[in-house]
DNA sequence: GGGATTTGACCCAG
DNA sequence: CTGGGTCAAATCCC
């Protein structure tokens, strides 16, 4: 059943792609003439290859009998898997009241994604991705030099937020950390991120100024999360508004500490999530993007560019970060495209992408 | 005192 | 049977 339900979403996500692909394609061939920027033109290529490169994700992806898909982090430009084979749904009724977790093992449809992120820091398992995670377990990994450590949304007791992720030192490079995250982030602080997120780029998009946007909440993401990645990650931070085209901005942003003024705007968030979100654009990339975004995003704006990532036996890709000063303080103006360029597939309904005035 | 972490035990999947 | 993931009591920390 979640089988049939998954390849029928397949089919789709995989008929869109191409068509995007398409799309992009006869763009590209808009900007053929000599006023095109050569920006612009790399974009689209790059998202030509994105989609085709998702495309053909789509075709290879192991669907394991588990019912978990195994993504590339590369390929996860829109986190929107609420779509079908959501968890969201399944995980709150079966899991909640279910103390039987183990059962929840094999029927919860989950992504796992691996991120390996230099951790200047050397703080084992504090890496601060804006989400608040409280430890529950630790254990050895048979072959791994050291141990991983487990930990749980601090909501998942009061809101049943069922977002985990496991932290680990590489066995090459204890300076670098495996994050492994899984599930969504269902509790009202990833709302809340998603709406302030949004906001910002939905303000950006009507006054098409990328740089007020950026200052008024970039810095806000970068330096009130305390982050313990170190440069790192800040670097990806910073890299992110650069291409919230091809992510989804409500997962795209670190946690930042909610703003008075921004809470309560539920009916947006609704309004994204709905049209958003669900609209199995590609379910393979759901929330777990939200929670280690910077990489995500480092990964889509280095997407057709070179970046490099390799096969793992668990999970499919990870996705190595590397050169973690090389892009900080990379000023937004560098990627060269406007936000005319940018693809908002996510807003294609005009009334999701309204925002409170 | 309350919340977070530690750690050994337990359970399930393969 | 083994290893990975989770639970929960004990402990730690603020």
């Amino acid at each position: 059943m979640e089988k049939r339900k998954s390849m029928e979403w397949e089919q789709e996500t995989l008929t869109s792609e191409l068509t995007q692909g398409k799309e992009l394609a006869k763009q590209l061939m808009n900007c053929l003439h000599p006023s095109a920027s050569q920006e612009k033109r790399d974009f689209l290529i790059s998202k030509i290859l994105f989609s085709y490169e998702k495309a053909l994700s789509l075709l290879k992806r192991d669907v394991g009998s588990d019912g978990e898909y195994h993504i590339p982090n590369t390929m996860l430009e829109s986190p929107t898997s609420f779509g079908n084979g959501s968890p969201m749904s399944e995980i709150s009724d079966q899991d909640c009241k279910n103390k039987n977790v183990f059962k929840k093992r094999k029927t919860m449809p989950r992504w796992t994604e691996e991120v390996k992120v230099y951790s200047g820091t050397g703080l084992d398992g504090s890496l601060d991705d804006g989400y608040s995670w409280r430890k529950y377990g630790q254990k050895d990994i048979l072959g791994a030099t050291y141990p991983r450590g487990y930990y749980r949304c601090t909501h998942r007791g009061t809101q049943g937020c069922l977002a985990t992720k496991q932290v680990q030192k590489a066995d090459a490079d204890p300076s670098t950390m495996v994050v492994t995250y899984r599930g969504e982030h269902t509790c009202s602080q990833v709302l809340q991120l998603a709406r302030s997120s949004v906001l910002s780029l939905a303000k950006q998009a009507s006054t098409g100024n990328q740089n007020a946007t950026r200052e008024v909440e970039k810095p806000k993401a970068s330096e009130e999360m305390s982050f313990s990645f170190g440069a790192g990650l800040r670097v990806k931070t910073e890299d992110l508004d650069t291409r919230e085209d091809d992510i989804f901005p409500s997962f795209s942003f670190p946690s930042t500490p909610i703003e008075p003024e921004n809470v309560g705007d539920h009916i947006f968030c609704a309004t994204l999530m709905e049209n958003d979100l669900m609209d199995g654009y590609s379910p393979t990339f759901a929330s777990p993007a939200a929670t280690f975004e910077p990489d995500y995003l480092q990964a889509t704006s280095s997407f057709g560019l070179g970046l490099d990532y390799v096969q793992t036996s668990e999970s499919g890709l990870s996705e190595i970060i590397s050169a973690p000063t090389s892009v900080t303080n990379s000023p937004i103006g560098d990627f060269g495209f406007s936000l005319d360029d940018l693809d908002f597939h996510h807003f294609e309904n005009p009334e999701s992408f309204a925002y409170e005035s």
